[in-house]
DNA sequence: TCCCAGGGTCCAC
DNA sequence: GTGGACCATGGG
C-alpha cells in the first residue's frame, strides 16, 4: 500500500532528486522515482497535494508508519520554511526570477557519511559518472532490499570499511573512482570509527569551524568541503563554488566584478562566496542550487542551439551561438 | 586526439 | 596566504 504525505508547500520532487545534488535516485517510469534512504529501499512519486511513497527492506516492502513519515520530512526538509527562504534569497530581483522559473527546488538532508564519500569522488567527475561510481559502491558492499519487484543495495558503511581495511580497499579501487580517491575514503572513515571525526556533532557547529574540519581530511578542499556542509551537515550558508556557479555568476552578475573566465583561482572562488552571502543572505546555499540548476539548463539550451546550427535552421548573418544565445537569455532571465 | 567534468595538492614566492 | 603547475579518469 502507497503511504500519502501532504506537502502544502512549494515542492518539487523530481527537480530536487533529480537536479544533480544526490546521486542515487532512479526514475522508475509513471512519475515514480526509487533510492535507498539508509536501510530503506523508497519508491516515491508526486501527488496534487504532496507525494506517496512504499518503503521496502531486507524482506521487501514493509507497512509505511509515522516515522517513514518523519524520515521523508527531514529526507526532504520538510522543517525549513521554504517561502521564507524562498524570500529571503529573492530580495536579490534575478534570483526571484530564476524561482519563479522553477518553483520547488529543495536542498536535501542527505546522510553525511554518503555525501561525504559522495563529494571526494565528485572532483573532475561528471554527474553520470559520479552515480555509477556510487551505485558501483552500494551494488559491492551493500545489503539487498527489495520493494515491488526492485532490487537495490544499502550503501557502505564507514565501519564496514575500517573493520576490515586491505580486503575493502582494494574492492573499493575496482570500483573505478581514481586512484587517491580510495585512500581517501579509507582515511575518512579510519577517522570516523574512532570518533576522531564526528559528523553528526558538526552538524550543531558553526559552518566556519564545520568546513575547516573537513578539510583537513585529505581530498576534500574548499568546494567539496562546502558541498558536504550544504547537503548533509544543515549549513545553508555554505555556497559551493564550483565552475557551472562560477559560470552562472559572472555572468548573470557583471556587476559584481568577476572576469568571465574559464577557471576561477581559489580566492576568486572564496571571494564570490563571501559576495554571495552578502547579497542572498544565510540562505546562500539555497541560492546556489539555484545558480547551478539554472546555468545547467543554459548549458543544455547552448547545445540546442549548436544542434539547430548544424541542422537546418541558420543563425542571422554575422551572428554566433552565442550571440543568439545570450540574446534568448537576456530576453527570458535578465531583462 | 582533444576536450570536458559539482577540484585537490604541492611547491615556490 | 597566494598563484601556478601538476595530477586524475572515464566518456564523448
Amino acid at each position: 500500500m502507497a503511504r500519502q504525505l501532504e506537502i502544502t508547500q512549494p515542492f518539487d520532487l523530481k527537480l530536487s532528486l533529480m537536479m544533480g545534488q544526490a546521486f542515487r535516485w532512479r526514475p522508475l517510469g509513471e512519475g515514480w522515482f526509487s533510492g535507498v534512504l539508509g536501510e530503506n529501499l523508497v519508491h516515491i512519486r508526486q501527488t496534487d497535494d504532496g507525494v506517496e511513497y512504499r518503503v521496502g527492506g531486507p524482506d521487501g516492502e514493509r507497512e509505511s508508519t509515522d516515522a517513514d513519515d518523519e524520515l521523508l520530512r527531514r529526507y526532504f526538509r520538510l522543517d525549513d520554511d521554504i517561502e521564507a527562504i524562498y524570500a529571503s534569497i529573492a530580495r536579490d530581483p534575478k534570483m526571484d526570477t530564476i524561482i519563479q522559473e522553477f518553483p520547488g527546488l529543495r536542498l536535501l538532508r542527505q546522510d553525511p557519511w554518503e555525501c561525504l564519500v559522495t563529494y571526494i569522488c565528485s572532483a573532475r567527475n561528471h554527474l553520470d559518472h559520479i552515480s555509477a561510481i556510487m551505485e558501483r559502491i552500494a551494488n559491492k558492499f551493500g545489503t539487498t532490499v527489495t520493494l515491488n519487484g526492485e532490487e537495490r543495495r544499502t550503501f557502505l558503511t564507514a565501519k564496514q570499511l575500517a573493520k576490515n581495511p586491505q580486503p575493502t580497499e582494494h574492492r573499493l579501487k575496482e570500483q573505478r573512482l581514481g586512484l587517491n580517491r580510495a585512500n581517501d575514503i579509507m582515511t575518512a572513515a579510519w577517522e570516523v570509527c574512532t570518533g576522531e571525526l564526528d559528523l553528526y556533532e558538526l552538524r550543531r557547529q558553526p559552518y566556519p569551524k564545520v568546513r575547516r574540519r573537513l578539510m583537513q581530511c585529505d581530498g576534500i578542499g574548499y568546494k567539496i568541503a562546502d558541498c558536504i556542509c550544504l547537503f548533509s551537515l544543515d549549513q545553508l550558508q555554505a555556497f559551493p563554488m564550483d565552475r557551472w556557479v562560477w559560470r552562472a555568476v559572472t555572468e548573470a552578475y557583471p556587476e559584481w566584478g568577476f572576469p568571465e573566465k574559464a577557471e576561477p583561482t581559489d580566492r576568486e572562488r572564496r571571494e564570490v562566496a563571501e559576495r554571495a552571502r552578502q547579497v542572498f543572505g544565510e540562505y546562500a546555499g539555497y541560492a546556489n542550487q539555484y545558480l547551478f540548476y539554472w546555468r545547467r539548463q543554459l548549458g543544455e539550451e547552448r547545445l540546442s542551439f549548436a544542434h539547430r546550427w548544424h541542422g537546418k535552421l541558420r543563425l542571422p548573418p554575422g551572428k554566433t551561438v552565442d550571440d543568439v544565445r545570450y540574446e534568448y537569455l537576456s530576453m527570458k532571465y535578465l531583462s
